[in-house]
DNA sequence: CTTGACCTTCCAGTGACTGGAAGGCCCATG
DNA sequence: CATGGGCCTTCCAGTCACTGGAAGGTCAAG
């Protein structure tokens, strides 16, 4: 498969994709003329890497756990503690968007939105 | 007063200071020796900014806001206009952020997260 | 033989800082 | 007067995970 084709199955950029061997995450032979060729476990690979990217993970997260994935004699431990301080780091996203969202939404509310300057967004972020 | 003494009062890093006097958000004075001089107005906007920024607006809309600020013939519409825009960006991180952790708790409940390698995370992310 | 869709590399930019090096300035102490 | 420490300065490079674009090679169809 070339590049094109694992996009379309990986739902990943092409550009990622490169990006991805640049940083050596997967590593597709080459044909003589220079396309890189990837096979299905390369493909598996950008599938594993596109899900875990969706959840949040980071770059090297994504690469430890696929470590972990491939090394048939690992702990599940290890992958869950992983996972849990990955999701502490989203609950505090989420704490902290929350917060903003109830500051925000309350000053929004609290404008009248008109021609006139009077505006009590403003008047906040002055204090 | 110098860097520092704005860098305690706004509660913004020296080195952001500096940052946001390259892109014109703040134009402190120079002392002859070469330091920043800021004024009591200089640091009222570098609160207005911290303000703005902790409420999680970009840089640039933080540039359009303090603008805005110191419009006296503004309208509040544009800044509620700013700020809605604004606001329905959190709720879709809020929302993006919730369908992860959603995901993932499931998964991170699921794991035994022992000695064994059976693991429900890479078997999810293996799919 | 040309067209157009692929593919390649390389370079630069994104956002909002942050770290660090190398050096100047100023004040207090010995 | 020297020295030390704590300020301050500039400039360069790095962060994260791509993304855009230029310049050019390859391949199959018409």
């Amino acid at each position: 498969m070339n590049i094109g084709d694992v996009a379309t199955a990986s739902g990943l950029p092409a550009k990622t994709i490169r990006y991805y061997e640049d940083i050596a995450l997967v590593t597709p032979k080459r044909e003589a003329n220079g396309y890189r060729v990837f096979s299905e476990n390369d493909l598996h690979k950008l599938r594993f890497l596109a899900r875990a990217r969706a959840l949040g993970f980071a770059i090297e997260d994504c690469r430890t756990l696929l470590a972990l994935y491939e090394d048939k004699g690992r702990s599940s431990a290890e992958v869950k503690e992983l996972s849990r301080k990955h999701l502490d780091e989203i609950d505090q996203k989420i704490a902290q968007l929350q917060s903003m969202r109830n500051t925000l939404s309350h000053l929004v509310e609290a404008c009248a939105g008109d021609h006139r300057p009077d505006c009590p967004i403003l008047n906040d972020l002055g204090q």
